[in-house]
DNA sequence: AACGATCCCTGTTGGC
DNA sequence: TGCCAACAGGGATCGT
C-alpha cells in the first residue's frame, strides 16, 4: 500500500525521470484515473508540450510542478505504482497512464484495482480540491506534540482513526498507522481524546521514527500486486514491520501473541501486552 | 460538527 | 481440485 514512505521514494525515483524534460506524450489508457480532473477532456492538453518543473510530495499526493501555474497530481491509491521504464519494455497489463518525456524511456503508472487517480489542475482547482485541505505533512511538518494533542482534544473518535484522517496529519495509512501505534504503545481504539500530552509525544516519536525507517528501506512491498519502487525493484521494511499483517504471531518484544481486530472498518494489528 | 457506513475496483485467499 | 464469497483499503460522499 503506498503510504508516505513509498510516495516519497517513488517520488526521488521519478525525480531524474522528469525534472525539466519536456512532455512529449502522454497517453491515458483507463478514463477511471481522470475522474478527479474537473473536466477530462483539460489533462491531455494542459500537458502538451509543458516543461516539467519540481516533484513536490504532500502526504501521499506526488504534486508535479507543469508549465508556468499548472500542478500534476497523482495519487497511487491502494495498489498503483509508477516506473521507469524502457519504451520498448513489455507494456504491464494493468498499466492505466503513460508519459513520454524522452525518446527512450517513459514513465508508467500501474494501477490494478484502479483506486489511484491523476489530473492537471489550476491553481483555483487545486485550491478548491481535498489537497488543499490536508494537514501537515507527517514527514517534513510534523507539528509539536502540543499542538497534536490541542487538535484532538475532545475527539471521540479512535486514535487510529485520527491518525488516518488525512486533515489531521497527512500521510499515514493502515499500515504505518499501527506501526506507529505499536511503537507508541497505545492501543489504537483508544479515543483520541483520552491521549495525555506525554502519550502524544510517544505517537509523534514513533510517526518519526517510524516513517525514517520505512522510507530508509525504499517503502514496504506487500506482495506481487503491491507497490514497487520506480526501477522495478520492491521495498525492504516488510521484514521490519512489527505488527501489520502478524496477527497471531508472536509479538517481537514481548512474545504476546499480535491480535488482529477492527477498528471501524480497518483491519489493524497490537500487541495486547506492550499496548494499552 | 463529529462520526460511522457505504461505495468504488480486482487480484488473492480461504473455506467448503 | 475447483468454485466462489470474503477480503484488502484511500478517499469521497452520504446519513445520523
Amino acid at each position: 500500500m503506498p503510504e508516505l514512505p513509498e510516495v516519497e521514494t517513488t517520488r526521488r525515483g521519478l525525480v531524474p525521470a522528469l525534472t525539466g524534460r519536456p512532455v512529449l506524450a502522454v497517453e491515458v489508457l483507463h478514463s477511471r484515473m481522470l475522474r478527479r480532473q474537473p473536466d477530462p477532456a483539460d489533462f491531455v492538453t494542459r500537458l502538451a508540450g509543458k516543461v516539467v518543473g519540481r516533484l513536490r510530495r504532500r502526504g501521499k499526493f506526488l504534486l508535479i510542478e507543469v508549465g508556468e501555474d499548472l500542478t500534476w497530481v497523482f495519487h497511487l491509491g491502494m495498489s498503483g505504482r509508477m516506473s521507469v521504464s524502457d519504451r520498448a519494455a513489455p507494456v504491464h497489463i494493468h498499466t492505466r497512464v503513460v508519459v513520454q518525456t524522452d525518446a527512450c524511456h517513459e514513465v508508467r503508472m500501474v494501477d490494478p484495482r484502479t483506486f489511484g487517480f491523476t489530473a492537471v489542475l489550476t491553481p483555483e482547482e487545486l485550491a478548491a480540491s481535498s489537497i488543499a485541505r490536508l494537514g501537515p505533512d507527517a514527514l517534513t511538518a510534523l507539528p509539536p506534540a502540543r499542538e497534536m494533542a490541542s487538535k484532538a482534544a475532545g475527539r471521540r473518535v479512535a486514535t487510529k482513526t485520527l491518525l488516518l484522517d488525512q486533515r489531521y496529519l497527512a500521510g499515514l495509512g493502515n499500515i504505518y498507522a499501527d506501526e506507529v501505534l505499536f511503537q507508541a504503545g497505545i492501543s489504537g481504539d483508544r479515543p483520541a481524546g483520552s491521549l495525555t500530552l506525554v502519550e502524544m509525544g510517544a505517537i509523534r516519536s514513533a510517526i518519526r521514527r517510524v516513517l525514517a525507517d520505512g522510507l530508509e528501506h525504499g517503502g514496504t512491498s506487500l506482495d506481487d500486486l503491491a507497490y514497487l519502487l520506480p526501477d522495478g525493484r520492491a521495498g525492504r521494511h516488510l521484514e521490519y514491520l512489527s505488527v501489520y499483517g502478524r496477527g497471531g504471531k508472536p509479538c517481537r518484544r514481548c512474545g504476546a501473541p499480535i491480535v488482529k481486530e477492527r477498528i471501524n472498518g480497518r483491519s489493524s494489528h497490537r500487541c495486547p501486552a506492550c499496548q494499552a
